[in-house]
DNA sequence: CGCAGAACTTAACACTGTCTAGATAGAGTG
DNA sequence: CACTCTATCTAGACAGTGTTAAGTTCTGCG
């Protein structure tokens, strides 16, 4: 307990990190409070981190993962995965409004690049999977990831009123769209 | 053009704040910046606005009330209302970026509140005439406006690629949604 | 043991939002 | 026309921020 050699204070710096931004908005991380948080010095995270911008980084790639591990679980239609998706979203709030917004964040990172990769490759298979028709495939996957993750933002911003247990809204909301691709695969709910 | 008793510095600043939001995030709007664009005093934008969160605010009022008119203008079913929602929202970056984000702005603002309500009505009339079942009404509201509000963000923040022209893509995935309703209605497209 | 390098601290700089006090100009009143 | 009143804007100071540079402390490896 010297101070020095803190032992994994990267990992911490991010927890406090994902707590402050849930806690309001991720430009409301202060390098400085959250060394304080830490109990650390002002500028052991930008050494850990490299810069601010760095740190919001490092957030989003375990955002993509935490997320892409979420939804690589489940495989049963559309709607069901929009469900994890959003319900994922609104349990990791202070990740989730990092990843999106790539102007906050270091594009030459090659491990966001990776990250959210694989996020996307487990999205894009389940979306254009059962709309394999051409033409239509990219405007039904603009509105499937579009509606996920305006309900995600708008929830999370506090732009809407939020049910406590909103798993079963979130589920009547998903198949509104997705119930006619789900009926395509003969697949009953 | 004496320095003092600008004319419509109120209007100016706020011309000038929308390009900035628009350039980057709004929270990259900085009170000094902008008056150092606008050629005035870093202090002239607080006393028109009492602190930066009052001009957020005065900013998403402007937007309310500019979306509320380009979308009160038509009423030709809900996809092609989808379709002018987002074509605004892109169009007019610096205001949309604030307006669904109540943590930026000042809650207790009465202009904030009556302009929002103004819009709201437009939006759910406009939602929930053509589904008038109950029960599936609340979910029909959420997704028409996640989906909007989900596209505009994703195409706002730069993470997802948007086309040069984008309203025959904007049609098509609203249609994906709204295509049910507006069939109840027995209106062709 | 000793030393190279990683982990962390301290100090300084320019920048930010906000507060206070002061200067200026235009409008309304006598 | 003179005079005050008030809104508009400026100037200065303060605490807080991110970043950079230099210094300190510890760990592990030869």
């Amino acid at each position: 307990m010297s101070g020095y050699h803190h032992g994994d204070l990267p990992r911490q710096l991010l927890a406090h990190a994902a707590e402050m931004a849930a806690e309001a908005d991720p430009e409301s991380i202060s390098l400085r409070e959250l060394a304080r948080r830490t109990g650390v010095s002002h500028s052991a995270p930008v050494h850990h981190f490299g810069s601010r911008q760095g740190l919001l980084t490092a957030l989003a790639v375990e955002g993509f993962a935490g997320l892409h591990e979420a939804l690589s679980a489940r495989g049963d239609g559309l709607s069901e995965l929009g469900v994890s998706y959003v319900t994922w979203a609104l349990a990791h709030p202070g990740h989730y409004a990092v990843m999106w917004r790539p102007r906050l964040l270091d594009a030459s990172d090659e491990e966001l690049d990776s990250a959210r990769r694989r996020l996307w490759a487990v999205l894009s298979a389940a979306i254009v999977e059962p709309a394999p028709d051409r033409g239509g495939a990219s405007a039904e996957a603009y509105a499937a990831f579009a509606l996920v993750h305006g309900l995600a933002g708008l929830w999370l911003a506090g732009a809407l009123p939020r049910p406590e247990e909103p798993s079963e809204l979130i589920r009547q909301i998903t198949r509104r769209l997705a119930g006619a691709s789900d009926r395509l695969r003969e697949q009953p709910w």
